[in-house]
DNA sequence: CGTCTTCGTGTCAACCTGACGATAAGGGGT
DNA sequence: ACCCCTTATCGTCAGGTTGACACGAAGACG
């Protein structure tokens, strides 16, 4: 039998909740936004910030909203669905369906935590290893990670940690940062400045920094610029302009 | 405050559905499994075939339930999550949270529906433009189709198309197919070969076809077969062993 | 005015792709 | 047995892309 009937019948009415891997590039390295947890359960323990959907909210809403209240900003950055966890065996609480959101944004400050409210801090990914999480959120955070590093190989998600404008040095460091790699400055030139659409130039240059001064670049027409909070969320918001890929490097 | 208590205070419990866009490759297109909705909501029109989660089961459990439900058949391939769409405008009866799956197998045939069981059949994806679809199934399926074109490029998920055992020229036809394009033999051929552990010989060869037999081949040890109903569906369960890709024509 | 540092351009071999010719190996008709 | 048609597989070759690296450009600093 047919089991969309108008009133499921023994249809679970699932808790939902919503987890933000929040990504950014700082000091050279990729960091994650995490919380230290306040209730049971995993008391003390790091988690991804998140929390339950409200009625009448969408998934999106939901996130900003978690990533508001639990960082203290609104945050910038472009924001897309990662993947659906759960319901069983992910909460000692019973089943609960979590939905992770994956944030790239350029380093913004966190509030310090006010009275209740859970104090949240940038944390590097690479100590990460072997300190547990709570929950599944350590999967999560490794999900992310990968989708992070797979995407900047086809798209140009990687301005997405940049300001609104960037030189090309910035832009690799970046790629180094998520990577873990170190590209060589002359290639990644050439790439990111012959690949069409990618950058548009602005006519600035850097002034005082060490060395000679670079040109200023924004994101170029090829990209679809602000995914931000849309509340349509599309998948394929950044397009795949990046043709062939730029690659990881595999072995050393 | 935090609102993740252990009693979500205004927390809404959402109904779940899963969704599946059903994939196969038969007579040199792609198909999927839509079926006919006998009850209201949207009731005569063509739907992807799914249902609600029951208490107790897992994302790909369900997945699988519904398939065997309204397909009437246990169905091999390749399942894996595709994104969960938002609770908000999406079903006239109310907020219903829907976990999308992508399943590619190869071509096995539907029970004729029985009794009160929705009729399912198979539909080339390419004369379903401009047929609209039930709820947002229309999105979801391109949602589906996109994120498998996506894969052929750069996994080796297009012998989940094919049997244990296929030929090279097979191999080819499911990309044509999927993509839509016209792919030259001999290229297609050099690059399968010549990607590591990409297919792996059998020693055996096609026998009765016309022109001349094909040697055949199977799965290679690079990807992880099997991912097929794993209740830890995990995201990256496919390596990225075409490196670097094979990517699809742009534009003629 | 050197020197240091980083930015940007150029060069070159190795590799990959797309286009396409050539050969191999069956089946079917005469 | 032979020709012909079809499909599979192997080669060749020009053009584009990558990775490695030399070299000039342009500011900061002593």
């Amino acid at each position: 039998m047919s089991s969309r009937d108008s009133a499921p019948p023994g249809a679970a009415r699932l808790p939902v909740t919503v987890d933000v891997v929040a990504l950014t590039v700082a000091d050279g390295a990729l960091q994650v936004l995490l919380v230290t947890r306040l209730v049971e359960p995993f008391r003390g323990a790091l988690a991804l910030p998140g929390g339950f959907v409200l009625p009448g909210e969408t998934l999106p809403q939901a996130a900003a909203r978690e990533l508001a209240e639990e960082a203290g900003v609104e945050p910038p950055g472009h924001l897309e669905q990662l993947r659906t966890y759960g319901p069983l065996g992910r909460d000692p609480r019973g089943p609960v369906l979590t939905v992770a959101h994956l944030l790239l944004a350029p380093a913004f400050g966190v509030l310090a935590a006010g009275s209740d409210a859970e104090r949240a801090e940038w944390v590097r990914v690479d100590e990460l290893a072997g300190r547990s999480l709570a929950f599944d959120h350590a999967r999560i955070l490794a999900d992310g990670v990968e989708r992070a590093r797979a995407k900047l190989e086809y798209s140009t998600l990687a301005t997405a940690f940049c300001g609104a404008e960037f030189t090309v040095a910035q832009l690799r460091a970046v790629y180094e940062a998520v990577w873990g790699t170190r590209l060589d400055p002359r290639n990644f030139h050439r790439k990111a400045i012959s690949t069409p659409g990618f950058l548009e130039e602005t006519g600035r240059v850097t002034r005082g920094g060490t060395g000679r001064p670079a040109v200023l670049y924004r994101l170029g027409p090829a990209a679809g610029r602000a995914a931000g909070l849309d509340p349509d969320d599309a998948p394929a918001s950044v397009p795949a302009v990046l043709n062939p890929p730029l690659m990881r490097p595999s072995a050393p």
